[in-house]
DNA sequence: AGAAATTCGTTTCACTTGCAACGATTATCA
DNA sequence: TGATAATCGTTGCAAGTGAAACGAATTTCT
């Protein structure tokens, strides 16, 4: 192909860019109109929801989300009584951050619509294409990972040993 | 799956927004640090370039990008020289957009580097996996399309007959 | 121990975005 | 024709974002 014919709406990255801004925005409704919730206080609820206390860096490195991002949100959930930050005994430049009841009760509330919403979009899927897609997603993650100058790319959850994993010392 | 381990890296809207933001921030290497462009930029730059002329509607309609955008993305191109702006002679609400030389100079060296990246990234698939990927992401838009409130989805580029399309009257 | 470097979370500032409102122009229709 | 409605592109404004800078706290290294 050359520049003559170059189709933007066949060009990966801004297919990638259309299909996910779509899908975070009707996403979004779930958790937006009805919970008052933004994209990244959402994320961050649903990732201290996986454990009994994080720290802002700990979820800025799991969660697709810059640190000044990660600040906020935690600083909004926390008036809207959905955590509670403290500091760290043992390390006071750290902050524990914990769901409350409250917040647990929306997460509790939110999670169940946010899985029929994907159950609605997986639905016109075999589970052999369920598999197709993840697969080639996490592949293409691996691409990017082996490019030059790739950018971050959040680590997985490994699953829930709790506590601030503030390794040994 | 219930709340107790919703896992937010295996839930799909936030898969596809991660693997989005990386790739379109690697491809923003491209047209940004060289080229000075930032995306809404880019992307109406290489709309244009495909039709002699368009008006911001147009691009508005089939670019994903909302109006004010597309509105601000051409007066800095113009500003840059890179295209030219004119009101439509037979009606005086439209502009007729239309790239400069020097646009289409700039058209020219970015494209062949973008294709380049898209190359990088699609060299791991074989050409049937390129087409499954591909035939899943329509897929998915058309899932998308059939949910209520579904948001715009940007019309595909019917090739290029040119000129304002304002139909016949 | 003490100085320098590092890490953590927040804040600041410039920039971008999204939504609504606006003036200008054209279309609609009584 | 004349008034109303619709469309086009722009602008204002409030909210969001990213990068760098910052103070506080801890680690490192001599």
């Amino acid at each position: 192909m050359t520049s003559d014919n170059f189709n933007l709406s066949e060009f990966l990255p801004y297919r990638l860019s259309v299909l996910s801004s779509r899908t975070t925005k009707m996403l979004s409704r779930v958790y937006g109109e009805k919970y008052g919730l933004s994209t990244p206080e959402w994320r961050v609820l649903v990732h201290v929801a996986r454990r009994e206390k994080m720290s802002v860096r700990e979820i800025h490195d799991s969660v697709y989300l810059e640190k000044p991002a990660v600040s906020r949100a935690v600083a909004k959930l926390e008036k809207a009584g959905l955590l509670r930050k403290t500091t760290c005994e043992t390390d006071h430049r750290l902050v524990e951050i914990a769901l409350t009841a409250a917040g647990l009760e929306m997460f509790n509330g939110i999670v169940p619509e946010a899985l029929s919403f994907e159950a609605a979009i997986l639905s016109a899927f075999s589970p052999e294409e369920r598999d197709q897609l993840h697969d080639l997603m996490e592949r293409l993650h691996d691409v990017l990972d082996g490019l030059p100058d790739a950018t971050r790319r959040p680590q997985m959850d490994s699953d829930g040993f709790g506590s601030l994993s503030k390794d040994a010392h």
